[in-house]
RNA sequence: GUGCCCGUAGCUCAAUCGGAUAGAGCAACUGCCUUCUAAGCAGUAGGUUACAGGUUCGAUCCCUGUCGGGCACGCCA
């Protein structure tokens, strides 16, 4: 309808002011009723170049325009120039049966052919995931789901290192658990015999705390027994850490509905050459030079202060220079477009990303970066510092045992990507009832019930839909046929929370709906016709829930 | 000190890429269950959109400055 609403008026415009430039005209859904049903600021932004006030334009433009009754029913002229229109009934009606004929309404080709991929979580295998991991993997997995919706083939990617400093540091502190738990065992040969190992265990400088790392050392005596000729730095106890704390990362992503089709690990970009390719392509371009024994990139050359060490004297590369190589990586992999999930504490890094890229001869525009700002946790009413080292964190683990994962992705998707999120424990778990996320599965669970209740009844599925003439009922259409704009909406800014508002308005104009008309009692015509709507309408929240990963219950 | 993000009802947040009378939820108050789920609905109250200017038909949105909060500024990741 937009569509056609926009290129009708292109047309008329051009018609009436053959020598203007006319600007695509803008069709938008008024916030009040009476400014009907969609509206367009054409007139006011065309008054100025056909140098007549915006009113008269309007009355021009509507007076022109070629109405087609069966789609629209009224245009009238407001305020300062808008042209209001006012949708067919008949339209409207004949819009719940396209909703029933298709099972994945909402869906949409604007992304066909296109290929993305979208990294997020990403995280270092050091420990569980937090509830500060948590924003980024429900941001990065359901703007995964949103770019599928309309039509695009995704890849969800979590890009890790198990080769930097911390991975050691976790090692060691494996070690040193295991090391205390053996001295406590008496080396396995009894209590109170003292053992003693062929190398020193200490815990290590900024060492891991968290209870975790214990589980780990007791899996490894359990698998080893007691070996007293390791030392600390013995890459077994690394290993054993990474495999279980990624096992254990991928079973809480796997309670969020969360499946990864890849993990890239840096380490390969070390391995394969690329962060060579990456430094010798940039030298070329007199953007790299040595000094001090380190390598550097000239950040300053794009407006920085200072210029950006790459590899340091040690010849450890900073992470900076894997970064530069996973996006070549990622766009040599041919995709249109790669969506970043960043915490707000990365926002700096990625400009020099995006300028090497562009000095490589990449198109850097096809890097899309998602900037979230932080969750503040609020614990006892006091805001809590997390660490993931001092083992001072509340898992993602223990907050879905508390309010589960419905609740849990919800609450990181309902609040705008560039807002603070404040995430009161306390008011999590007492959520309960009062938690905005059943408001929308109640919905669904109501018309589910009532549609078990209609079957019962033996209500004809023969529905003359031309019958749903109250104004509840055509409110109810009118929000449901706006959800794939909702979609793709959420999906190109890249924002979750608006499709959550959406959706929000859908059950509100539901339960209008609920309150005014009745299904059983009525005339089975008019019963029928309800039913239709119904079940258009129990669609639309199901595949909106869908996209946010949350379920829709059949009942509660 | 420099850069980025943010500042909207008592609290948490919206406001459809500059649109019409700035909206929800929670908290407060008033009504509605003999009828398909009251986890719901209807209503009242709550605002100088931090502040001061500017741009234009029109600004919560864009520009400048001030104040306040967060983050980043390392041969850490």
């Amino acid at each position: 309808m937009h569509a056609y609403l926009s290129a009708t008026l292109s047309e008329t415009a051009a018609r009436l002011y053959p020598g203007a430039a006319i600007p695509t005209p803008q069709i938008d859904k008024p916030r009040l009723p009476e400014h009907g049903d969609a509206a367009t600021n054409l007139a006011l932004v065309l008054s100025k170049s056909v140098g007549k006030n915006p009113r008269q334009v309007a009355q021009e433009l509507v007076d022109a325009f070629p109405k087609d009754d069966a789609r629209v029913a009224a245009l009238e002229i407001a305020g300062p120039g808008f042209i209001n229109f006012r949708f067919a009934a008949g339209w409207l009606q004949h819009q719940v049966r396209a909703i029933l004929d298709q099972p994945d309404f909402g869906k949409t080709a604007a992304w066909a052919g296109k290929k993305v991929l979208v990294e997020f979580v990403s995280a270092n295998p050091t420990g569980p995931l937090t509830v500060g991991h948590g924003r980024n993997a429900v941001l990065g997995d359901t703007l995964a789901r949103l770019f599928e919706w309309i039509g695009a083939e995704v890849t969800r990617e979590y890009y890790f290192n198990n080769a930097g400093r911390q991975m050691r540091v976790l090692g060691e502190s494996v070690a040193a658990r295991y090391h205390e738990l053996s001295v406590d065992l008496g080396g396995g040969v009894g209590d109170g015999v003292e053992i003693r190992f062929s190398h020193p265990f200490h815990f290590p400088e900024g060492g891991y705390e968290g209870d975790y790392i214990r589980d780990i050392a007791r899996e490894y005596v359990s698998r080893h027994g007691v070996r007293t000729d390791v030392s600390q730095d013995d890459p077994s106890f690394k290993a054993i850490a990474e495999e279980l704390i990624f096992a254990d990362i991928q079973r809480t992503l796997d309670r969020m509905q969360i499946r990864m089709d890849s993990f890239f690990n840096e380490d390969d970009l070390y391995r394969d050459g690329s962060l060579e390719r990456v430094l010798d392509g940039l030298r070329a371009k007199d953007l790299v030079y040595d000094q001090d024994g380190a390598v550097w990139y000239r950040t300053t050359a794009f407006g920085k202060e200072k210029d950006t060490v790459l590899v340091k004297s040690t010849g450890e590369p900073t992470y900076r220079l894997p970064d530069i190589a996973y996006h070549v990586n990622k766009l040599e992999r041919k995709y249109d477009r790669c969506v970043d999930i960043f915490g707000a504490d990365h926002i700096a890094t990625y400009p020099d990303v995006l300028s090497a890229l562009k000095a490589l001869g990449y198109d850097e525009q096809k890097v899309d970066v998602l900037v979230y700002q932080f969750v503040t946790i609020v614990q006892d009413g006091k805001p809590f510092k997390m660490s993931t080292r001092k083992a001072n964190f509340v898992t993602l683990d223990e907050l879905m045992d508390e309010v589960g994962a419905d609740v849990t992705r919800f609450f990181f998707l309902m609040r705008s990507p560039g807002t603070h999120l404040e995430f009161d424990i306390a008011q999590a778990k007492e959520a309960g009832e009062k938690n905005p996320v059943f408001y929308l599965q109640y919905a669904h669970a109501r018309i589910r019930s009532i549609l078990r209740k209609v079957e019962e009844a033996g209500v004809s599925a023969e529905a003359d839909l031309g019958l749903l003439a109250h104004e509840s009922e055509l409110g109810l259409i009118k929000q449901l046929i706006a959800f794939p704009d909702a979609i793709s909406s959420a999906a190109e800014s890249k924002e979750p929370h608006r499709l959550i508002n959406h959706l929000n308005e859908t059950a509100v104009a539901f339960h209008k709906f609920y309150h005014d008309c009745r299904i059983l009692g009525e005339a089975p015509a008019l019963a029928a016709a309800r039913t239709g709507l119904l079940h258009a309408t129990a669609r639309v929240l199901r595949n909106g829930l869908g996209i946010l990963g949350i379920s829709a219950p059949e009942s509660m």
